[in-house]
Parts: C-alpha cells; structure tokens; sequence
RNA sequence: GCCCUUGUAGUUAAAUGGAUAUAACAGACCCCUCCUAAGGGUCAGUUACAGGUUCGAUUCCUGUCGAGGGCGCCA
C-alpha cells in the first residue's frame, strides 16, 4: 500500500514544469503550486500562466490551455481547467488522497518530516536568563518559542544543536552573591541596610538558609565597616553596590568564591529544573566564564586590535562598530579593566562558528534589537559571515492580571514566575498558549483569562480530538494491522476526502514553519485539523455494521491521530488517549 | 530625537503577492435514545488613511495618523 502512494503535490509541479518547458522553453518561472481555500477550485492551482502572460504577450487564460494542453497525462488527476484570471485547477481522483491514510500510518512518527535541511548543522540559542533568579513568564516565551523552533528544524531535516549560554561571569551574578551573603550576614545578626537595588526575591533568604544550615557562621564576617568611604546609597545606587561587592570580596577573600558559585548552582539548577518539567531540554548549557578562562576572549579583543578594529579612549577598549553600520561604537573593555558582556559575547559568536555550526540562530527579547548590528559587525571584523547568524527577537509577553499590567522587575523580586503560570495553567496550555502569536507580535498574557478559563483553550479541543479517536479505536478493539490492509476507496464522503487534503498538507506546513522560523503555523493547522476531525465526528459513525467501510474509517481516523500526535510533539504538547 | 515591532469582525488573532480575507471568543438561534456535547450546525459582523509597484496587494515601497517597546564604560 504504500509503495504505490504517490505524493500528489510534487508530482504536479514535475508535470507542470514539462508542460512550461513546452510552451515556454526560455521561461524560468519557478511552478508554484497552491491549495484553494475553496473546494470549488480544485485540489490544487497553478498561476503559471498568469505569470507567463507578459513575456509571452498573451492572455493568461489562452496560455494556460496550451499549458493543459503539453501537460503529461496521469493518473491522479481527474480533470483541470482554466478558472478566474487564468489559473489553472487541478482535480485530484479519490484515489489519489485516499491512499495518504496508509501511508501516514506506515510512516508513522516520520509523516510530516522533510530533508529541507539536508543534516546542515544548525544551533539554537534560547532563553539564556541571567541566572539570578526565578525564570518568569518572559523568559517562558523564549522557551517554548525556541524549543518549538528547535523541534521543527530538526523535523525538517537539520541537526539541531540547542544550547543555553550560562551568564556566570557578570556583575549581575556578583550582585546576587551580594545579595545572598548580606542575607546570611542578617541571620547572623547583623543589621546591615539591604541595598534596594540588590535582590530583594525570597529565594535569596532562603539560599542564605541553606548556607547557614550546611556552614553555621563560616562565611560571617565583621562588617560593621562594611559602608564606610562608600558612595551613598540614595545619591549613587550603583556605584554604592559595586563598592558592597568590592567590600565583599575583601572580607570574603577566597570565600566569596564559594558564595558566588552556591548562588550560581542554585539558581542554574532551579531554572534547569523548571525548563526540565517544561519539556524543554537543551544539548549544552555554555558558561559565559570559560571563555574569561580559556582566554578566549583576550585573544578576540587583541586579534580585532590588531586589525584595527578597536581602539583605546579614555581607558577603555572601543570597538569600532560604526565601520559595520551601527550607529556609535562600543565598549569593549571597561577602564577598570573589565570586559563587557559585548566582548563576552563577541568571543561567543566566534566560538559558535569555530565549533562548525554553518547556520546560527539566536533567540533574544526584542529589548535587544539595537545589539543585532553590533554583534553582526563583529563577526565581519574577525573574518566570518554575519548572515550565517540569524537572530529572532521575541517581543515581551506582558502581564495582565486584574485588567491591570503588571510590571516585572527581576531586582525587585516582583514577577509571576514560569514555574507558577505553568502550576495554575498547566504545561500544555502553556506551551501552546506562547506559540500560539507569532513570535515577533507583541503577546498579552491575560492571567486570569489563562487561568479561569484554561477549560476554553484551543489546545484541549486539539487535545480532545485525539482523545476521541482513541477511544474509538479502543472500543473497535481490532488488530491495528487490519487497518493497514483497508479498503480505503470507501472513502467518499466530502467530509472524508476533506479531512484527507487536510492531512496531505501537514508535511509542506512543517517545512514552511521551518523555513519561516514560525512554529506557530503548526499550530494554527491542527486547530483546523482537529476541526476536520469533529466535524466528521458528528456527521459519520466509524463503528459501522459494513466491515469495509468501518475499516476504512478507522485507518482515516487512526492516520489522523498520527498526524495530531506528530505535530503536538512538535509543539510540545502531550496527545492525551482520554479526557 | 533615532531605532524595532505593530494597526484586519465588538475582542484576541490567521492568511509563501492570488480567486468570495480565515478562525476562536463575545452576541442571536438550533442539535445528545447515537463511538466523550471539552462536540456539531445556522445567522450577523473586518484589512487605519493616502499614494505607488503588479495581470492581481492584508502582504512589497513611500507618506500621514495611532499603539507598544528599545535606545548606558548595565546585563
């Protein structure tokens, strides 16, 4: 059965490009072939004519009969004809679609899984949080963006490397260990005022806790001093933070260390933990402090000095990004010695392609959009191809809660984490909820709205379209090898043959949603998918005295579960057998 | 001021440059003796404005008006 399964669509375009060679010999038109929205038109159009008509000087509806006229017979079409402004429309026989259900359930897992990338190696880099914190609801966008995104590539042919690039190395982790030892130095007794721009979440008392359950006062120091000759606090917050951190340091000496990496581990391990029990898994976790380590970065900077790509002024290094488009050149090296995160990140772009990634795709908030040019800039001033870095900005998810937005502020500790959306509207909902825009749209999350209302999200109805054809099958109780050898012309009903065209489509949905880095068509179609299957549902009885025909339904509805299933994985959504 | 995203039914959103612009929710009705009504069916309702390119524009270009966000020797 499926050795004699033809895929109607690649089939077409081959006969319409030996019809165009015919007519048009010195045309290089590329066939394009489309599904009508309208039944009425067909299974397939071609608008080949319309777009030949100017260089052949002639109306569109009298090329498109020479077309049919030189197209090669076959015996999947039943008839064509010209319609409109001269599109040629193609009407498949049954036997053309009916065939799909058995090779869908032949091909199983695999239906829907192209060779666009060709095993091209590709990275994916996502979500990459400062691991200072709680991941919120920001960050959850990002994950279930890029993990789709990753799952869709990968289905369509690309060896997929995801990756989370760990942000061990900043001031933001010494502000967190900061935070987590004056904490600890509280429950040792000291009042010592708790800066307000340090981090003021509860997960920092609690890992000062955890320090002292497993220390006692090991790490408490004399730090009645700890304020003197700082800048003050109202007047100049961060250079009174960054004096904390110096002072801590001191005081600390080769303990601060031990401070730092517990802070680090925790919050990495919570954030892993929550990324885990997300259905989002990374290959590699990259620490931004091997690159300090290796070197790599003092040899960047020192090679793209040498090429004249940075200069010093006022103490700093600058790189000259304007000579790449960007509109004012950057620090690379600060006057106190220390690399910015750009010159982190220079080194890890460079990394990227050393370790032979030949496609890269970074997946930033849309705050970053002012880094594209000089991230791109830097890669063409140290000798690579900028366009072999692709970067997809997710605009923020804003909050709603109460008919109010509410504002996020890591610092502050004010944020509805992932892990607590995730708890109130689950994991399925969530992941399909955040890929249900298109990632450069703008997504308001109304909260309550989520959570009141999870029972109306789209996903269930997909999620219950799968379920009902389970538990038909289950209650057929037959061998599910007997579906294989089904009569599957008996399937003639419209509401059959739509659901066929509409299973057909599935593969070409996932490579253009891999092409186009939009996971969210994928959904979008098996909304429309699980609508077919309802709609059939209600207007056809599977379980029906005629043996042929019950088992022709059941392999229709047993390939349309394949394909539910194929594309929730996608997605990242379980395909639940009951509800 | 500069940059990014964006403007589609009452609301939230779809639509590789294609034919009569899709859905969901909200609204008005109808359908369980039947494999799960978390379902199906009927009705009403949309491309901000002005130009341009094109056989053909929601889509591409320019402008106007409106919305959201970003613009540190922070990360």
């Amino acid at each position: 059965m499926t050795s004699s399964y033809i895929e109607p669509k690649s089939h077409l375009v081959d006969l319409f490009r030996q019809a165009v060679r015919h007519v048009a010999p010195d045309s290089e038109i590329t066939i394009d072939l489309e599904r009508p929205k309208q039944a009425s038109h067909g299974d397939f159009a071609c608008n080949a004519a319309m777009q030949l008509a100017r260089s052949l000087k002639r109306n569109p509806r009298e090329v498109a009969l020479q077309i049919i006229a030189a197209l090669p017979s076959s015996d999947l079409v039943e008839k064509t004809e010209v319609a409109g402004p001269g599109f040629i429309n193609v009407f498949l026989k049954a036997r053309a679609k009916q065939a799909l259900a058995g090779h869908i359930l032949a091909r199983g897992n695999a239906f829907g899984s192209t060779d666009l990338g060709r095993g091209e190696r590709i990275q994916v880099e996502f979500v990459s949080a400062n691991p200072t914190g709680p991941l919120h609801v920001g960050h959850g966008r990002g994950a279930a963006y890029g993990a789709s995104l990753a799952n869709v590539l990968a289905f369509a042919g690309y060896n997929v490397h995801r990756e989370f690039y760990v942000n061990d190395a900043g001031r933001q982790m010494d502000i967190l260990a900061l935070s987590t030892w004056l904490r600890y130095l509280e429950l040792n007794g000291q009042k010592i005022p708790f800066p307000g721009n340090a981090y003021q979440g509860d997960y920092v008392k609690v890992m000062a806790e955890g320090i002292y359950a497993l220390h006692g006062d090991k790490y408490a120091r004399d730090a009645s001093h700890i304020l003197a000759g700082l800048p003050d606090a109202g007047t100049d917050p961060e250079s009174h933070l960054d004096g904390l951190i110096a002072n801590a340091k001191r005081l600390l000496d080769q303990d601060y260390a031990y401070i730092h990496g517990y802070a680090l581990e925790e919050q990495l391990g919570d954030s892993r933990n929550d990324l885990t029990e997300f259905g989002v898994v990374f290959d590699q976790w990259f620490s931004e402090r091997t690159l300090h380590d290796a070197g790599l970065i003092d040899r960047i900077v020192a090679d793209l000095q040498q090429h004249g790509h940075i200069y010093e002024q006022d103490g700093a290094l600058w790189f000259r990004s304007t000579a790449f488009g960007d509109e004012k050149d950057r620090v690379v090296k600060r006057d106190n010695g220390i690399y910015t995160y750009f010159a982190a990140d220079i080194a890890y772009h460079i990394n990227k392609f050393e370790r032979g990634f030949s496609r890269v795709v970074d997946i930033w908030g849309a705050d970053h959009h002012g880094y594209i040019p000089r991230v791109k800039g830097a890669l063409k001033a140290a000798g690579q191809d900028p366009e072999r870095l692709e970067v997809a900005l997710v605009q923020f998810a804003v909050l709603w809660e109460g008919g109010q937005k509410k504002s996020m502020s890591t610092r502050a500790g004010q944020y509805v984490t992932l892990r607590d959306l995730r708890r109130e509207v689950g994991n399925d909902a969530c992941r399909f909820f955040y890929v249900l825009r298109k990632s450069d749209q703008h997504l308001d999350f109304d909260l309550d709205l989520a959570k009141s209302q999870s029972n109306e999200n789209p996903v269930y109805y997909i999620q219950y379209a799968h379920a009902r054809i389970a538990r038909v099958l289950e209650a057929w109780g037959g061998d599910p090898a007997d579906l294989a050898e089904a009569d599957l012309d008996r399937l003639e009903h419209a509401q059959e043959l739509a659901l066929l065209n509409r299973l057909a489509e599935f593969p070409e949905i996932c490579a253009n949603a891999a092409a186009d880095f939009a996971p969210h068509s994928v959904a979008y179609y098996l909304k429309d998918l699980a609508a077919d299957l309802h709609g059939l549902y209600a207007a056809c009885q599977f379980l029906v005295d005629n043996e042929a025909l019950k088992l022709a339904r059941l392999a229709l509805i047993a390939a349309t579960r394949q394909v539910l299933r194929n594309g929730l994985t996608l997605l990242g959504v379980s395909a639940p057998e009951q509800m």
